[in-house]
DNA sequence: GTAACCACTATACTTTTGTATAGCACTATA
DNA sequence: TATAGTGCTATACAAAAGTATAGTGGTTAC
């Protein structure tokens, strides 16, 4: 498997690039999904957890970001039979690869802002 | 200024991180602004030459898009005074260099649509 | 003179996304 | 017995995003 190939050829070819990119933009689109991958790179949580580090979140809203997220193959979902049950999330191997993905994004946010806000100096 | 001492900082707050991010994100949500961009990557367009370009498009949604990410500082556009007039539009230097973030974005979107179909091959 | 190209804008509508509020079935603690 | 915590779901609503269709005001070609 070759990564940058398979760059090269996605990118002579607009659609598959727009569909691969879009691919990547659907797990993170959204109000809450980001707030919700960006609490579970610190390490695996709980429900009510998450619904107490997540500013306005509502359970509806959580419950639904982790349906998906977890449809996506981003988290895991492990349900322990304690009583009462504890339900926990984590990451998978594809969404803890996501933080590389997030890295270049926040390089190309700070910078961009910087830009937009005094381009010459970019302080 | 030094990106990774940046990346650093904000990692280790989430709230700036989860900024940093959404500047990001708002720049490449929505059905049509990753096919502009797309487009935009290959050279210098006209309205109704990128209407063409992308399929299915409404000139609504092209107009409005357009100038969300001239707002943003995405896009740059020259008003040409031939008769008629002609309006070009092309990436501005932040425009140019989402590139790298997009290609981030298609290594993980491959990878991950891999890891989905055939989790242990990849191939 | 009529048809077509240019770069759009207006209006009305549907679909998707997110919010507000309440509730379930269970258990542990006071 | 009352209260609070666990992990959610149901219903109704509001706001945002996107679509369909038509039209503007100009110019050039047939």
């Amino acid at each position: 498997m070759n990564a940058s190939a398979d760059l090269v050829k996605v990118k002579s070819c607009p659609t598959q690039f727009v569909l691969a990119i879009n691919d990547t933009l659907n797990v993170l689109v959204g109000k809450w999904k980001l707030p919700i991958i960006g609490a579970l790179l610190f390490g695996k949580k709980r429900f009510r957890e998450m619904e107490r580090d997540i500013p306005k979140i509502t359970p509806r809203m959580l419950s639904k970001e982790l349906k998906d997220l977890e449809l996506n193959g981003i988290i895991k979902r492990t349900v322990h039979d304690t009583i009462p049950v504890t339900v926990e999330y984590e990451l998978t191997p594809s969404g803890k690869s996501l933080s590389n993905v997030l890295d270049v994004m926040i390089e190309w946010g700070l910078h961009h802002r910087k830009m937009s806000i005094s381009p010459e100096k970019a302080a």
